[in-house]
Order: structure tokens, then sequence, then C-alpha cells
DNA sequence: ACCTTTATCTAGACAGCGACAAGATTGGGG
DNA sequence: CCCCAATCTTGTCGCTGTCTAGATAAAGGT
């Protein structure tokens, strides 16, 4: 019963080892150098196998991004938990998270971002994105002190705090900022830029009511 | 002299006509639709012309990016030459102008924004980077009122003027909003979100001494 | 006018890719 | 115990980017 193999035949458990191929090649090669025939290399299977689970190759990097979401979700309820109560420390909690995952895992990042490599019809997909989403809008309901339409550019604030969020990850990630900066020391010098980015946005945010 | 085809050799302006049917590929059908073979079909020619101008399939893409950068610094600079001589509203229109490009040009905008397809260290690429680099510190510099440093993490507003033009952008093409607008009013859309988001980051501009 | 040089383009080959089809192997349910 | 369905292999097809050698045409010197 273990997920060993057993024998070239039934591997036990391939599927999940063809996405970790996937994500292993992805990560440290780049979304391009990714191939099917590549990951059932490393999973030691024939060119042929990977079809059986996953139909096509979207099929398989769309797993991989079911995975690449949840993993992101889970990290921004991590950190808003050890934010405490107050909404807005929640906020910048969750805001800071998802500039801290998206740094860490640009090629992934790049995987979420592309519908052409993705199946966007996908229900799995569809419902992690669906979570993320209602996440914020809680979350920025919070901050208003009323329930927020789910519309995200129903309001100002929403709209901009994603904006910032998105944005400033993408000019890290495409090299506009930071370029120098070794990757490992990346996400800690790009989150004290992102606090100081932030601090100027509450001006914006602690005066609503015009 | 004709740009004319004088015949199957010597098609008299070949390189060009290769980039331009490289754009109309990549405008219409998509970034991951182009081939190199495709382009050459197009312009009439055998599959193996292309190399000659291009070397390789990166430098055909090069020379594409090179061509959308100027025309998105020539776009900036109409805007801003438009708006008169306040720095705020110059500012402003330079703001407007590139995320008004990004988003009539999403798939052009994908490749320039994608090191692994382009060659970073092209000259001509470098060059016209650089000069956008410059449009923007200078037009911060007149809002700030003085000049400030050619590094964009260096003051937190140049910053943040980045990172909202740029994730706004971002936002629209990844269709995390006006995803459900047609393609022909997502500009004009675009443009009165980004108003009022603009309007709202004013508060943080307008009071840069704490 | 002729001939050579050079730039330009063609044609054919090669390995690698995604997708598909047909067959081999294996484990579990009747 | 046997058959069936799931799983994986193998071979094939058209496509790609790149490389090579060769064909063609324009330009320039004599």
């Amino acid at each position: 019963m273990k997920p060993q193999q057993k024998s070239a035949y039934h591997h036990g458990d391939l599927k999940e080892a063809l996405v970790e191929a996937t994500r292993e090649i992805i990560e440290s090669e780049g979304l391009d150098q990714f191939t099917m025939r590549e990951s059932a290399r490393r999973a030691g299977v024939s060119h042929g196998a990977p079809a059986h689970h996953f139909g096509d190759k979207t099929g398989l990097l769309t797993e991989l991004a079911v995975q690449s979401f949840e993993a992101r979700v889970a990290q921004s309820e991590a950190y808003m938990a050890e934010a405490g109560d107050d909404p807005m420390a929640r906020l910048r909690a969750c805001g800071l998270a998802h500039i801290d995952y998206t740094i860490r895992h640009p090629r992934l990042h790049e995987l979420c971002s592309r519908p052409d490599m993705t199946n966007r019809d996908d229900p799995h997909l569809q419902a992690v994105i669906t979570r993320m989403s209602e996440m914020l809008i809680a979350t920025m309901s919070e901050v208003a002190g009323h329930e927020l339409k789910p519309e995200k550019e129903a309001n100002p604030e929403t709209l901009l705090a994603l904006v910032v969020v998105h944005g400033f990850a993408a000019l890290v990630n495409d090299g506009m900022i930071l370029a120098d900066v070794p990757d490992a020391e990346r996400p800690a010098r790009a989150r004290v830029l992102a606090e100081g980015v932030m601090g100027l946005l509450e001006k914006a945010f602690r005066a609503p009511r015009e």
C-alpha cells in the first residue's frame, strides 16, 4: 500500500508525483522549460503516462495552479491569524502575505496568472479563486465597518488595496525594482519597501469620508 | 527601390515585414501562437528566412519588444504634452498613458515583461527602457520640486506611483477586474476607475512632509 | 561589359515537443 | 479463478526551432 514504486506499472501515486515533478521543473528552470515528457522522465515513467491522469498539458498545469492558489490562501490565513483582531492590522497582514508568496514563488505566480496555460473553467480552480476573493472582501469589510459588495471594483478602497498588492509584487518579479538583490534577501527587502508604501497608503484609507 | 516583392529573392524590406507579421500574430492570436515559421509564411518566404535577419526566435521578439516600448514612450510623451505645464497634471497624464497602452496592447505588454522571450542585453532594448525610466524620474521630480535619485525605490512616492500604474493595468489584463466588459469599452471604463484610484492617491501625495 | 564578392533566401535535415492510438501489464471485484 | 477496468508503454504523426549547404540576385571593382 506504500506509495513507492511497487513495479514499473501502477506507480501508486503517479498523479501527485507528476505534479511534484512539474513544480520542481517550473520553480527551478522556469515555465517554458517544462514539458510533459520531462515531468514523465523525472517521475520515471514513459512519455505518454501523464496524459492518462491529466488529459493534456493544460490539465497538469491547472492542477499545479490549484495547489499553488491553495498554498497562497493558507499562507494568507496564517499571517492574518498571527496579526490578531485589529481590522487594519489584519488587512496589512493579508497584503504582506500575498506579496510575500508572489515574490517567493514568481514562476508559480506566473503560471497562475496565465489563462492560456490553465483551464479557467476547472471547478477546483474556480473554487479556490472564489475563496480567495471572498477572503479579501471580508477583510476589507472589517476595515470599512460594513459589508462590502463582492464586486472588487465597487469601491475605490478595495480596488486600491488590490492594485498595490498586485502591482508591488509584479514590479519586483518583473525586475523593475530590487533586481540586483540576491534572491534569498529579496523577500525581506521587499517587505520593508512594502511596509513603507503601505504606510503612505493609510493616509488615503483613514479618511474614507471626504 | 519600392519595398514590394521584386522577386522571390531579395524581398526588399523583409526584416520589417517579419516584425509586422509577428506583431499581427501576437496581437490577434496570442504570444504562444507565434512561431517563426508562421511569421515566415505570412511574409511569403521560406521557413528559414527569419533566422538570417534575427538569429533566432528571441532576436525577432526582442526587435518587436523594442518597437512596443518606443510606441509606449511616444504615447506617454503625447499625453503629457497635452496635459500642459502643471506637474501633477503631467504626472496623472503619464500614469494614464501607461495604463492605457498596457490595456490596449495586453499581448505586447506581456511580451515586454517576459525576460525569457526577449534578450535583456540588447542595446536597443536597454536604451528605450532607460529612456522610459528617466522620463518617470523627471516627471516625479517636477512634482516633488527637487531632483530625485534615479533609483526608483529611493523614495516612497515614486515607488507608489509605479506600483499603482503597473498594478492597475496588470489587474485589468489578468482579468481580475473589468473581465466582463467588451474589449472595445475596456480602455474607457478603465480610465474612469484609474482616475478614481488616483484621486484617492493624491491625499498621500499632497502631504509628503508628515 | 564582365566577373567576383556578398547579402539574401531556399531546401533539407535533425531532435524534441504534444497529442493520439493501440497494445501490454496489473490489481481488484464478480 | 477469471474477467474487467485502470494504468502504463510504445510507436506514430505533424509541428516546432535550429543548423547546414546550396541557389539566387544585387552591388561593385576592373
